[in-house]
DNA sequence: ATTTATGCAAATCATTTGCACATAG
DNA sequence: CTATGTGCAAATGATTTGCATAAAT
């Protein structure tokens, strides 16, 4: 059965704190080092591994570049603003339906798919205009 | 000005024989040696990465692995079965206008997106039901 | 002749893994 | 106790890069 070790409550509260923000495993690691200067790279990576496993967070795949965590579990997107990097999450019900839409005739079935849309986000879209 | 090498060529030439397999760039490293043992796979990837900047084929970044290299440069969609691997195309017309269905309110600006489905290819789908 | 392209090896970046040791239950 | 978790360092996989040399124009 599981354990329940320090590193892996740090591990969870420092993700506590990032809510939101879409952290890269990096990242949390820094952070969780602040409070834990022993703790290796392996085992961060290794807990948030079993956390999005669990379902407690979400790993998101971005196409050339590392991966974040998102604590935001419900069916949503993420677009990456090609200015400022900034990850977001964008809400598409719309895409709820995606499978819907494909061909009647196909013979695959599709039971998932990444997306990440790029482009500008608030910020850079408004200091563009500026 | 560009130069018109012998290694370019195979590369071209190689391309040419992948047709519709999305071949990742050492696949295709792989086969370019066959005919040039000496080529280097750094050559590979230099000259993969200009035709795609060129847009002769076009590079396409898959969530958690090797990206792959696509001669169909229409507008599509890419789709990995789950099962053999396999990475094939999913014609998507209905995502065209995708931009169109973000929120009006948005404030972000989106310009592109990459996605990926996963699921059974034709294949693997058909030889489950056995 | 000059400049772009190539080959090699090393570097990089994100992530995983083997293994001996620590520790939670 | 004993199995699971951790730390470390090394391995991995994909790709890029620095640099001296080769070759296309």
């Amino acid at each position: 059965m599981k354990r329940n070790t320090h590193q892996q409550q740090t591990v969870l509260d420092v993700l506590d704190t990032f809510k939101g923000t879409h952290p890269t495993a990096d990242k949390i690691y820094e952070q969780v080092s602040l409070y834990m200067p022993t703790i290796s790279r392996a085992t961060v990576y290794r807990i948030l591994n079993n956390v999005a496993e669990e379902g407690v967070v979400q790993r998101v795949h971005l196409p050339a570049s590392a991966d974040r965590y998102d604590d935001h579990l419900g069916h949503h997107y993420h677009m990456r603003c090609n200015q400022c990097g900034l990850i977001f999450d964008v809400a598409m019900p719309v895409m709820e339906s995606i499978y819907k839409k494909l061909p009647a005739t196909s013979e695959y079935e599709v039971s998932g798919h990444d997306i990440v849309f790029t482009g500008l986000c608030a910020k850079c879209k408004a200091s563009n205009k500026q």
